[in-house]
RNA sequence: GGGGCCGUAGCUCAAUUGGGAGAGCGCCGGCUUUGCAAGCCGGAGGUCGCGGGUUCGAGCCCCGCCGGCUCCA
C-alpha cells in the first residue's frame, strides 16, 4: 500500500466514526511558545484536552507533520528514526473513551476493507495497572494473554513515569501496537510499534500514594507513525525504502555520487541525508530560515548535519538544494502548497550550504594548527575540551576533526568532548519548560468563563463586571473575592466579564487606563492575554473591589489612539514591503507601540537606499490617499479565498477577523487576517518615519518607524540637527557631507603632521563658525544628507552636530600647537648633536624638545642613532602645565656597556612624578609635574653617567 | 535568552608583563630577460570597528555600542 493511500485511509476511516478531519498545524507552531516544532498529533489540541477553549467538535483526526530532534543521533542508522515524520491520530475530547479507540484502532488495522494486517503478527502492551485495557483487548478483541504483555510506567504512561516522577497535571496510561514483521525467509524480525493510544485520564497532584485524581472528563489521544507504518505495510525494512522516501534516498545517492546500499555508511549518509532535507524544506517553506536561534538554529543544525554527511562523502560543493524538488514531488500531493516556494526554500538552502562549505575550509586551517602543535608537543590524541572549543568558537564539526585525526594517526577523545559539550550546555542555562495542565488561578477562571468578551473594536468605555481578582506572583498566587490592601508591591490581576482593554498579542502592546466602581478606583498599567481571557494589570488606588463588583473600565484613549497608529501603518508597510521587495517579504514578527512600530519580515540582504525610499513613498501614498480601513469577522475559508494574508505558524481561529485597506471594500491593496485595533482611515495614520533599517539575523530584516506625532517631531529632530550641523561648518545644509568629509581630512592631514614633526603649511578653510543656514530642504532629503553625514562620523544621525563640535574643537587645537610648533622652529637632530656632550667616551644627548610628540622624538632619536652611530638619547617635552612626555634611546654598542633605555628614563620620570618604562634600546616615560624638569634633567645625567662607568 | 571568538594595509593574517604598527600575497616604479613565467631592488597604501575609562604610555586591560562568526537552550 502506498504511503498516500495509508494516510487517506486513515482520515477517512476516522471520518466514518464521526471525527472531523483536521489539517495539519504548522511544523513551526509560533502560536505556542512551550515548543519550538510541532512535536506530535495532539501539539494543536493542547487546549481542547484541557477545556479551554470553547469545542466545536469532540473528535478529530489529522495527519500531523512532526520534527524532532532529540533522537538525532539515531537518523540514518535505525530503521525507524527521523526528525521529520508524519504522524495520524485520532482525538476525543471528552468523547468516547478505551473501549472505541481500541475497537476502532483494531478493526482499521486488521479489517480487510481498511488495512487487512494479520492480526497474529500483532501484540499490544498496557499499563500494569490498566486492568480496563487490558480488558478491552482481552474481551472485546479475543486477544490471547500472551500478546497483552503489561508494561512499568516509563514504558506505558504518559507522560513517562509521571505517576512517580512527575510533572502535574494530565496525565494518563497509555497502550501500544506492535507489529512483528518477517523477513523473505519467513524468520522473524524485531517488532515495532506502530500505534500508541493513549488514554488521558487523572490529574497528578503531588507526589505519590494516591496522587493521581480522576479527570472529570477523559480523554483519547493515538498516535500512529505514517512512515512505520507504511514500512510494514510495504515489507521494506527500513522506512527509509518506503514509496515516499527511497527515491529521496537514491536521489541523494546520485547527487553524491555514490552507489546506495542498505547496509554501507554511504548508505546511512544518504539517509541522513534524506531525513534532514526533507525537515529543512518543510521548515524554510514555513519562512523559518538557518539562524542563531531557537528553531532557526535547529533548521541551521540540520542543514549542516546533512552538508556535512555530503562533504564526508566527497562533495566540496552545495549539493542539498538540487534535493528540494524531489522533496516537493514526493510530498505534493499531502502539501501541494510546497509547489510554491520550491525556488525560494532551494536558493535558501543553497546559500547556507556554501555559508557552511566556507566553515569547514576555516576549520580544516584550524585542525592542521592544532595538529601542528601537538606533533611539537608530541601528542597523540586529540583532547574533547579542545575539540569543544573549537567546536563552540568557530563551529568546526567534530567529525571532520576526527577524520582528519584519524588520518594523522591520532586518537580523538570522544568522552571529553561530550562531556565538555555538556558543561557548556549547562553554562548556557537551560529553557524551563512549561507543563501541560498545570493549574494556577487563572485556569480555574478559565474553565468557568472561557473567555472575556472584547469591546474594544467599538468602544473605549463599558460597564463591566469584576469575575476574578487574582493577587501574589505564580506559582504562589491565589484568588481572592475581594482587595482591600492599596499600595501593594505586586501587580494586581483583574479579570472582568467582558472589556474594552485590549489585551497584548498580535505584537500590539495591551492597554491602559482605568476601573472605577462605587467606591473604588483601580489603575490598569498594563493588559495581557492568557487564552480566551483578558487579564487587566495593575494597581488598587482607592477603596476596597471585591468579585461580582460592577464597575465602568476605561482605556487610556490618546494612547491607543497613538497604537492605532501605528498598528493600521504596520499593515501598509507590510503591503508596501511585499509590493517593492517581493512576496517572499513576509511579516517574521512585529511590535506595536504608542507611535512606534517595529517590524521583521524576511529578506535576503539589506535594503538599498531606492527600495527604502520606495517603500516610504509607497506608505505615504496611501496615508495621503485617505483610504477606508474596515474589520470584520468572516469563516476562515472565505478570507482565504479573498486572499488574506496567512502567517505560518500563526494560529487562526475560525471564524477569523480580516482588516482590510482600500479605496473601497472590494478593491482593498491589504488585506490581513488582525485581531487588532485599526483606524478607520489611512489618512489617520497622520505621518510615516523610518528610523532604521537592520538586520537581525540572517535573511531577516527590521523595520523600526514612527507613526502620528512622533514621526512629525523626529523630522523637526532631523533637520534641526542637519541645520545646526551646516551651522557649526558654516556651509549649506546639502554641501554638510563633502564638508565633513574635508573636515575628516583635514584632521588626519593635521595628524600626521604633529607626528612626523612638520609644521603649519596646509590652510584648509573649516572650523567654527556662526553662520545661519537658510536654505530649506525637504524632510527626505534632509533624512538622507544627516544620514550620509553620519555614516562618515560613525554615530547616530542626531549625534552629529556633538561630533562635530568635538572634531572642529581637535582639529583648532592641533593647528595651535602647529602654530606654536612653527613659531618655535624646526628641530632637528643636527641642532640636537650639537648640544651632545661626551660621557665615558660615547655621545649622550639629554635635551628639551618642547613642541614634540612621543612619536616625533622617537623618529629624531633614530636619526641622531643613524648620524653618530654608538649614542644615547634622553629627551622631554611639556605639553602645557600638567604633562611631561619622555623618550630614551640607547644603541646597541652602549647596551652592552650596561645602558638600558628603560632603567634610565624610569627614575627621570619618578622625578617628575610619573613613572615609565620599555626596552633596553627604547623606552617611553610621563611625569605629572613640569616643573621639576630642570632637577629630573639632572637625575638623567647622573643615571646615564653611572650606567657608562663614568 | 545565555556562553565563546573575531574586527589591524586592497586580501589573508602576525604583533611576548601594556612600551617604535609588521609579514605574505596583491598594487605602483626601477633593474635583469629577445619575450613570458620568474628573480632582485625600491615605493605607496593604516582614524588598529566606534565611543568612553584605567595608565606616564592602550592594537593589547576595563565598560558601552556597531558589525560578523559560532555553540548551547
Amino acid at each position: 500500500m502506498k504511503t498516500d493511500e495509508l494516510r487517506e485511509k486513515y482520515l477517512a476511516f476516522y471520518e466514518s466514526k464521526g471525527h472531523s478531519r483536521q489539517p495539519s498545524d504548522v511544523l513551526v507552531p509560533t502560536w505556542d511558545p512551550s515548543v519550538l516544532f510541532t512535536p506530535a498529533g495532539m501539539n494543536q489540541f493542547k487546549d481542547h484536552f484541557l477545556g479551554k477553549v470553547k469545542l466545536d467538535f469532540t473528535r478529530a483526526t489529522t495527519c500531523q507533520k512532526c520534527l524532532r530532534t532529540g533522537d538525532i543521533d539515531n537518523v540514518g542508522r535505525t530503521a525507524y528514526h527521523h526528525t521529520f515524520f508524519e504522524m495520524l491520530g485520532n482525538f476525543s475530547f471528552g468523547d468516547y473513551f478505551k473501549r472505541e479507540a481500541i475497537n476502532w484502532a483494531w478493526e482499521f488495522l486488521t479489517d480487510k476493507k481498511w488495512l487487512g494486517i494479520d492480526p497474529a503478527r500483532l501484540s499490544v502492551t498496557v499499563y500494569k495497572d490498566d486492568d480496563e485495557a487490558a480488558g478491552i483487548w482481552a474481551d472485546d478483541i479475543r486477544l490471547p494473554s500472551a500478546r497483552i504483555e503489561r508494561m512499568e510506567e516509563d514504558e506505558n504512561f504518559w507522560p513517562a513515569s509521571a505517576p512517580s516522577l512527575g510533572p502535574d497535571g494530565v496525565c494518563g496510561p497509555c497502550s501500544e501496537i506492535y507489529y512483528h514483521p518477517v523477513d523473505a525467509q519467513g524468520k522473524s524480525r524485531e517488532s515495532v510499534e506502530i500505534w500508541n493510544l493513549v488514554f488521558t485520564q487523572f490529574n497528578r497532584v503531588g507526589n505519590p500514594p494516591d496522587n493521581l485524581r480522576p479527570l472529570p472528563s477523559k480523554n483519547i489521544d493515538t498516535g500512529m507513525g505514517l512512515e512505520r507504518t507504511a514500512a510494514t505495510l510495504q515489507g521494506v525494512p527500513t522506512n527509509y525504502h518506503i514509496d515516499s522516501l527511497l527515491p529521496l534516498v537514491e536521489a541523494a545517492a546520485e547527487v553524491c555520487g555514490v552507489p546506495y546500499e542498505l547496509g554501507s555508511e554511504a548508505g546511512r549518509r544518504c539517509r541522513r541525508i534524506s531525513d534532514h532535507v526533507r525537515a529543512c524544506t518543510f521548515a524554510v517553506h514555513e519562512n523559518v530560515y538557518p539562524g542563531a536561534n531557537k528553531e532557526k538554529y535547529v533548521v541551521k543544525r540540520l542543514l549542516r548535519r546533512a552538508v556535512l554527511d555530503g562533504h564526508q562523502l566527497g562533495l566540496r560543493e552545495p549539493f542539498l538544494h538540487q534535493l528540494v524538488p524531489k522533496v516537493v514531488e514526493l510530498m505534493r500531493s499531502a502539501y501541494p502548497e510546497l509547489t510554491e516556494t520550491i525556488d525560494r526554500v532551494s536558493s535558501v538552502i543553497k546559500k547556507e550550504e556554501s555559508n557552511f562549505f566556507g566553515t569547514i575550509d576555516d576549520g580544516l586551517n584550524r585542525i592542521d594548527r592544532v595538529f601542528e602543535e601537538m606533533r611539537l608537543a608530541d601528542r597523540v590524541k586529540v583532547e574533547g575540551a579542545v575539540a569543544a572549543e573549537l567546536y563552540q568558537t568557530y563551529g568546526v564539526p567534530p567529525e571532520l576533526f576526527e577524520g582528519l585525526a584519524a588520518e594523522h594517526n591520532l586518537a580523538f577523545d570522544w568522552e571529553g568532548y561530550s562531556q565538555a559539550m555538556d558543561e557548556h550546555g549547562e553554562a548556557s542555562g537551560k529553557l524551563q519548560h512549561t507543563v501541560m495542565g498545570a493549574k494556577g488561578p487563572i485556569d480555574s477562571l478559565k474553565h468557568a468563563l472561557h473567555s472575556t468578551e472584547f469591546l474594544g473594536y467599538e468602544s473605549t468605555t463599558a460597564k463591566v463586571i469584576i469575575k476574578g481578582i487574582v493577587v501574589g506572583k505564580s506559582p504562589d498566587d491565589q484568588l481572592c473575592d475581594r482587595l482591600e490592601e492599596q499600595g501593594h508591591a505586586e501587580e494586581i490581576r483583574v479579570i472582568l466579564d467582558r472589556t474594552p482593554f485590549y489585551g497584548e498579542s498580535g505584537g500590539q502592546v495591551g492597554d491602559t487606563g482605568t476601573l472605577v466602581g462605587e467606591d473604588f478606583e483601580f489603575d490598569v498599567t498594563d493588559t495581557q492575554k492568557d487564552g480566551q481571557l483578558v487579564i487587566h494589570h495593575g494597581h488598587l488606588r482607592q477603596g476596597k473591589m471585591f468579585e461580582g463588583a460592577s464597575a465602568t473600565a476605561t482605556i487610556a484613549i490618546e494612547r491607543r489612539d497613538a497604537i492605532r497608529r501605528a498598528h493600521s501603518a504596520t499593515h501598509i508597510l507590510h503591503h508596501a514591503l511585499q509590493k517593492h521587495l517581493g512576496s517572499h517579504a513576509q511579516q517574521q514578527g512585529s511590535k506595536v507601540d504608542e507611535d512606534w512600530l517595529r517590524f521583521d519580515f524576511t529578506n535576503l540582504s539589506a535594503m538599498t537606499k531606492e527600495q527604502l525610499e520606495d517603500v516610504v513613498e509607497e506608505v505615504a501614498h496611501h496615508v495621503a490617499a485617505g483610504q477606508p480601513i474596515e474589520g470584520k469577522v468572516l469563516p476562515l475559508a472565505q478570507a482565504r479565498a479573498q486572499g488574506a494574508m496567512m502567517l505560518f505558524g500563526e494560529k487562526y481561529p475560525d471564524p477569523v477577523r480580516m482588516v482590510s485597506m482600500g479605496p473601497q471594500s472590494g478593491d482593498a491593496f491589504s488585506r490581513e487576517l488582525c485581531g487588532g485595533t485599526h483606524l478607520q482611515n489611512t489618512r489617520e495614520v497622520e505621518a510615516f518615519e523610518i528610523l532604521s533599517e537592520e538586520g537581525v539575523s540572517a535573511g531577516t530584516r527590521r523595520i523600526t518607524a514612527l507613526t502620528g506625532r512622533r514621526a512629525v517631531e523626529h523630522v523637526e529632530q532631523t533637520k534641526e540637527a542637519l541645520r545646526s550641523s551646516a551651522e557649526l561648518l558654516g556651509c549649506a545644509l546639502v554641501v554638510l557631507p563633502t564638508k565633513v568629509q574635508t573636515l575628516l581630512e583635514e584632521q588626519r592631514a593635521l595628524k600626521k603632521l604633529i607626528a612626523s614633526g612638520g609644521t603649519l603649511e596646509i590652510s584648509y578653510v573649516s572650523g567654527m563658525s556662526t553662520v545661519v543656514c537658510t536654505d530649506e530642504i525637504g524632510a527626505l532629503k534632509a533624512k538622507a544628507v544627516l544620514a550620509e553625514t553620519a555614516k562618515l562620523l560613525s554615530v547616530a544621525p542626531l549625534a552629529v552636530p556633538e561630533r562635530i563640535t568635538s572634531i572642529s574643537n581637535e582639529v583648532f587645537s592641533l593647528r595651535e600647537k602647529l602654530e606654536q610648533r612653527a613659531v618655535a622652529g624646526p628641530i632637528t637632530a643636527d641642532s640636537l648633536l650639537e648640544q651632545a656632550q661626551t660621557v665615558g667616551g660615547s655621545t649622550v644627548v639629554i635635551a628639551e624638545t618642547p613642541t614634540a610628540e612621543a612619536n616625533l622624538m622617537r623618529q629624531l632619536i633614530d636619526q641622531i642613532r643613524q648620524k653618530s652611530g654608538s649614542s644615547a638619547v634622553l629627551l622631554a617635552s611639556s605639553d602645557g602645565d600638567a604633562k611631561v612626555t619622555l623618550v630614551a634611546g640607547v644603541s646597541k654598542d652602549l647596551q652592552e656597556k650596561g645602558a638600558h633605555a628603560g632603567n634610565w628614563i624610569r627614575p627621570v620620570a619618578q622625578a617628575l612624578g610619573g613613572n615609565g618604562g620599555g626596552r633596553p634600546d627604547m623606552a617611553q616615560a610621563g611625569g605629572k609635574q613640569p616643573g621639576k624638569l630642570p632637577e629630573a634633567l639632572e637625575v638623567a645625567q647622573q643615571t646615564i653617567a653611572a650606567m657608562l662607568g663614568a
